[in-house]
This record gives structure tokens, sequence and C-alpha cells, in this order.
DNA sequence: ACTTGCAGATGAGCTAAACTCATCTAAAGT
DNA sequence: ACTTTAGATGAGTTTAGCTCATCTGCAAGT
């Protein structure tokens, strides 16, 4: 090889910086160590790239254009050395607020334990979601996504506060949380599918529809009602006897939770972190 | 540091090339330092950048992205390299056809032997003129030149082969082989003042213009008549006895030769080369 | 099915590149 | 004039990076 890309990478930083003695502790080198490299780079070149002038020096043109190229060329691939570091170590992840809420912030720490080395950042909202490097869970119509991609087929039911779960009649006059999507492209919550398997058409109901399940759901833990809501954001809180389901059967819904493309993310972080989430769903 | 260059060089390599042998040959090194450089590389940052079947490798995602960005960081580093390298051991003058064909290319050899290791580059043309890294020697008008600039001041005289030299009388009706500008912003050849310095006023003169000096002095060497030039170039010709003065004296004129920014010219070979060009026109 | 050849992985050992230390020089501040 | 600071220089030391030898696994030829 014609010039070390060592010697380089000194004679980069000493010219951005204008001096050895900075360049050197940039590097964590000496500063002889600096003065070796960039004498033998103009050396190799037969350019001076410096000027001395006794303590001081001063880029000369040649090393001025120089100096702009490498700064240039280094920094892009120093760029993406940082973004592939950070997807092997971390896996960053967007989704919806509710799953979010209610299953994967509330396991988080889990998978950290589990997989030590690896740190899960969990995020949401449109403006996330489609960068590069990012693992979008998303929340869609079954039949309209690839179906290799899909990590959960959501089932829907009724829950309600332990107090609050088995009223004695359905005719009570109860209050039922449900869902209406803002985004009207998604299917809407199997609720009369339920109502049928559970033989409750004629049901006293008193609907409260949120445009989120998660605010339905906190609105049965404080006892104020029951929610229709998905088995999956349900299912951490039934566990931990904060909610109960009301010994009704839980209906199919043609939802899912998908990643699209998901075969494609193959850094060591991904792969576990979607290993991880089948087991918290699904298992 | 964190990850080595070198490592990242053979990445790209092997990456562009789709094959550790192939990336081994173009580094000169064996394709066991590629596989070392690569697993390392894999190691720090925790990522795989190969996807491995067998003997055939294909980049897995990350890979990919890595590459393309490494790529463009070297390719843009060696770019900048080359250019450098060739700025120390070549001077790449342009300058007008007249100067070039009289004087600089016949004198090209005595400057690579008085400086070996620079090599010289004469080129003409509009388009070479002004890319980076090029030495220009134009010419224009001395009043409109920055003075530092100036590498000779030009003088004009008229010459002839040596048979045809020194006619008996002016007033034979000789062939004169003048300089007419097609860059009208140029001053012109100072004819009536050197009429004026030699007394000939009245002279019989059948003047023939070309419009680069080089033609009418292949004319005159060519025996076909007289030539009013500049001394600059009729000077090697006259010492090589191709071509000689006729006794009459030389004019001054306000052209001159000069390099714009003569001073920024900080290579190696390009101050040789200002030097050189220095005594050759002046000396 | 067996052989041969090829591309890459792995590990040990060696070499040269890269780094540091000690010493020196020149300029700038005190 | 004295001190301090930034860099140059040369010799000595460390370690990153290279090669060699060996091994594996695939693919193509016989």
């Amino acid at each position: 090889m014609q010039v070390s890309l060592q010697a380089l990478k000194a004679f980069e930083s000493a010219a951005r910086l204008g001096s050895f003695k900075l360049a050197a502790e940039e590097l964590s080198l000496t500063p002889t160590a600096i003065s070796h490299h960039i004498s033998n780079l103009e050396g190799r070149l037969s350019v001076s790239l410096f000027h001395r002038h006794g303590r001081r020096i001063a880029l000369t043109g040649t090393g001025a254009r120089l100096a702009k190229a490498t700064s240039e060329g280094f920094r892009k691939i120093d760029n993406a050395l940082d973004e592939v570091m950070r997807a092997g170590t971390a896996v960053r992840v967007s989704t919806t607020s509710s799953l979010a809420a209610m299953a994967l912030i509330p396991a988080q720490h889990e998978f950290e334990q589990a997989n030590p080395g690896i740190s899960l950042e969990i995020s949401t909202g449109e403006s996330v979601d489609s960068q590069s490097y990012i693992l979008p869970v998303r929340y869609g119509d079954a039949a309209r996504v690839e179906p290799s991609d899909i990590i959960r087929h959501e089932s829907f039911n009724v829950f309600g506060a332990p107090g609050m779960a088995a009223p004695g009649s359905w005719n009570e006059g109860i209050t039922l949380f449900t869902t209406q999507w803002k985004n009207t492209a998604l299917p809407e919550p199997p609720l009369t599918a339920w109502l049928e398997e559970n033989r409750l058409q004629g049901a006293k109901l008193n609907c409260v529809p949120f445009d989120q399940e998660l605010f339905g759901i906190q609105q049965a833990m404080a006892g104020r009602g029951l929610v229709f809501c998905s088995t999956t954001l349900a299912k951490r809180l039934v566990d931990a006897k904060l909610l109960q389901s009301c010994d009704t059967r839980e209906v199919a819904s043609s939802l899912c939770y998908y990643v699209p493309n998901k075969n494609s993310f193959e850094t060591r972080g991904a792969v576990r972190f979607l290993e991880w989430v089948d087991a918290l769903l699904n298992g």
C-alpha cells in the first residue's frame, strides 16, 4: 500500500485542529507519533503539507486540498460506522402507543436482562417510524400483510378490574369501553362477533369509544367499566391480577401485529428481539 | 482507536469485489489477511457483514450499507491522494501554442534532466487551462497583470532565415510575417514602434498576418520572408542558427508572459519549474 | 461415490509498522 | 535572559497485521 491510512488519519486530525498536539490528544497518541506520520506522508507524496514557522504550523495549498478530501471521506466512514455500531449493540423499535405502553415497555427490562450487551430502545410516533435501522412493529389487517411478516394474530375479549369483572347480568347497563381507530383503513374490533359468540346480542351496553385501546384499558383498570380490547394488551395486566376476563370467550380478529420485511432484519439485536417478542406475545 | 482502518479497507475491497481472494489480490495481501480483518471488524462491531454459504459470500443488509459509505469515503480520499501525488512528482503546465512549441517543449528534456523525479507535462488549449493543479503560463497586457506574476516582459524584433536575414535594402518589397491576435483584448505587436526605432517607416513591406506568432516564424524559417515576432520565441532558433536577427534593434512591448497567482504555487515541482522558466526566458 | 480443486476459517508465530521515550531546536511569553 | 511550549529527530520497544500451515465445506469432474 502506497500511503498509510493511519498517517492520513493523523494528517486529517492535525489539519482540522491546526495542531499536532491536539491531534495527538484526539487520537490518543503522542505528538511525536503525529509528527512522524506527517513527515512520512510528506515524504511519500513528495509534497509539503504544512508550512512550519518555528512552532507554528499552517496548511499549504496542497495540504488544504488534501485535508478537505480526507475530512469528508473519513467523516462519511465514521458516520456509517457509528450507525452500524449502534445497530450491533442496540435494537431500535417503533410501535403503537398501546403495544409500547402495555406490553413492550413493561417487559423491556426482561429483554435487557436476557440479552446483556443489547440495549432496547422503544419509541412511538409517526416521525420515528420509517427511518433506517429502525424496526417497526405495526398493527394492521392480516389480509393485507405478507404472512411471514406477522408476529401475532390478534384476539379480542372483554376485561374488567377484579371487582367489576363478573357482572351479575349483562342487562344492568354496563359501561363498555371500545376502540374506534382514527385510521379508517384498519379493520374494526370484532365487537358484534364477540357478542354473538357469547350470546349477548341483546345486552344493554353503554359503549364508550376511544381512539386507542390503551385509554379504555386504563378506564377499566380504574373500575369505571369493562373494556373490549385485544388479549395481547390485556395479558400482562391479567397476569398481574390488575384485570381479569369475564368468563367470556375471546374472538379472533383480522387484526395483527407485524414487522414489514421481517426477514430482512438480520442484526443480532433485531433477531433476538424478534424471537423475544414472539415469545412475549404468543408464548 | 475503535476499528482499524486497514480492516475497513479490506472490507471495502471484499464487498466491492464480492470475494476475499480478489480483495487480497487488489491489496497485495493473502486471503487469510482479509478473512482476519473482516472477522475482526465483525467482532468489534458485533454485526455480521457477510453471509457465508460454504465457500460463497454475500453482503448482509448492514454490510451493504457500510460498504456503500466506506467505498464512497475511500474513493474520495484516494482521488485526492492521486492528485496530490501527481502534484508532487509532476508539474502540469498549460500555455499558448507558440510558447509551448518554440520554447517550452524544445527545452522540456533539459528540465527533466536537471530535475530528476519531476516530470513536466506541457499542454495547450482552452479546456486544460483552468483546472486545478495546473500551472497556466498566459500571454497578456503587462498593465493589466499583477507585477509579481510576470515572468517575462516581451520585446519584438525582425528575424529571418540565415540566407534571408540581411536584405540589401528594405525597399525590395520584402514579405514580413506579422501577428494579428484573434483576441482583441491583447495589445498589438509594436510594429510601428519598431519601424520608427529602426528608421524604416518608409520601407516597402508586404505584411502577411497570422493569428499566432508560431506560423510566421515557421514561414520565416522556411525562407519565405522575414518575421516580426517576440524575441523570446525566436531566441532558441537564433541560438541554433536557424534564424537570425537583421541587425535591427528590438523594441519593448506591453505584452508579457505571466502566471496568475504565481506565488500560490508552492509544490516542489511548480517552484522548480518557475525558477527554470525564468532562467529559460530571461537568462 | 470418490477425487480434486477452490474459497474461506482458524491458530500460531514472525515481522515491520507504528508508537513512545529521550533529547534537541526555535519561537513566544515572562 | 529565562522559561515554556510545539514540534523535529533518532533509537528503542511494542503490537497490529501479515503469512504459513492446517482444516472445513462446497462444487465440479471422472
